[in-house]
DNA sequence: TAAACGTGGGA
DNA sequence: TTCCCAAGTTT
């Protein structure tokens, strides 16, 4: 690798951001607290996506005290809608930590701040450099996107030995000066600039130091390989309503798909097998009626498919069941498919 | 290491 | 419609 122009790149790219960043609300402070919350919030998910929710978020939560020792079905409720809720939950675990080991100090070292739940390289060294302005990478897929093009890296990104790499280019080029802008810039450059299809390397500050804007191929980096095969699951979905105008509802497991969120009975079809009589023994209802109106749709998660029907069935319970009022399921937090369905029955 | 883990938006 | 993604981490 050749880093000749480290300095001039520095400089460019350090420039550029503080003139053209976009005004973001995460950019109004350098609260350890607040920078890990909205990175957290940003993994895998778009800005325009997290803005309400980062916002809604500290206003509940102003302070690692306050959401150490919130209720997790109110921080669950918080996260309601963005996915990945296992970031939430890790969070949590993460900011008790701090308040309890470090005094509410987020550690400013990356041996310590790695220790912490949910966060790992990218998010230690996207507060360690934005909070405290240390010069430590924080790469994430903007990064090793415009990495790859400045500096002509063909190694696939999909595979994750190959971060290990841009690491390793980012700890050689970083200012250390001014780490926080030149974290950020690569990123803003990979959301602005260095978009995945279609670069503006005419627009772009670095062009001049960019080899695969130099040998026009840009836009065929990075190199990354992989397709997921999505696996398609089939259930049925109750609302159980009894004769007060409760509906039986159920909390997930508290690992895997869905952790600890909220749903309406689900019973998986298979062939030869009468959901109807599955639920009734499975939740020990006596089933008065089923009503005709069906809601069939499909929901696509990132490695499978739900492909619900849903209807409403009249119910008496059998013995002691955790049945709630309309008032009541609008506090629980749940996923996007049971949030579809309840939208569409009440 | 590969797979699991959500959701909504754009090409 | 289908595919790919968007500021990753955990197991």
């Amino acid at each position: 690798m050749n880093y000749e122009y480290k300095e001039e790149f520095r400089k460019e790219l350090v420039d550029w951001f503080d003139r053209e960043k976009r005004d973001l609300p995460w950019r109004q402070t350098t609260d350890p607290y607040k920078i890990w919350v909205s990175e957290v919030m940003l993994q895998q998910t778009r800005v325009e996506t997290v803005i309400p929710y980062y916002k809604r978020f500290l206003e509940k939560f102003p302070t690692p005290e306050i959401f150490a020792y919130a209720p997790q079905e109110d921080i669950l409720k918080t996260w309601e809608g963005l996915g990945y809720y296992s970031r939430v939950r890790n969070l949590q675990a993460g900011v008790k930590e701090v308040v309890e080991t470090y005094g509410g100090i987020v550690p400013d070292n990356r041996v310590d701040i790695s220790k912490l739940k949910g966060v790992g390289p990218y998010t230690a060294g996207a507060v360690l450099s934005i909070a405290y302005g240390k010069p430590e990478h924080a790469v994430d897929g903007n990064v090793m996107r415009v990495l790859s093009r400045v500096l002509h890296i063909y190694d696939d990104i999909a595979l994750p030995k190959t971060k290990k790499i841009f690491e390793e280019a980012v700890m050689e080029l970083i200012d250390p000066h001014h780490a926080s802008s030149f974290n950020q810039g690569l990123m803003e450059l990979g959301a602005l600039i260095c978009t995945p299809t279609s670069p503006k390397c005419l627009l772009c500050p670095v062009r001049e130091y960019c080899r695969a804007f130099e040998a026009g191929d840009a836009a065929q980096l990075p190199v990354k390989t992989k397709k997921i095969k999505m696996k398609n699951l089939f259930y049925k979905v109750y609302l159980a309503r009894d004769k007060e105008g409760r509906y039986l509802m159920e909390k997930r497991g508290d690992s895997g798909l869905l952790a600890n969120m909220w749903q309406f009975p689900m019973v998986e079809m298979k062939e030869g097998e009468s959901p109807l009589e599955k639920l009734s023994t499975r939740y020990e209802l006596e089933v008065a009626s089923s009503s005709n109106a069906v809601i069939s749709f499909k929901h696509i998660f990132s490695h499978l498919t739900w492909h619900i029907e849903a209807e409403v069935v009249e119910v008496d319970a059998k013995s002691a069941k955790k049945f709630f009022l309309p008032a009541q399921i609008e506090e629980l937090p749940m996923p996007v498919p049971m949030l579809k369905i309840w939208r569409e029955i009440k």
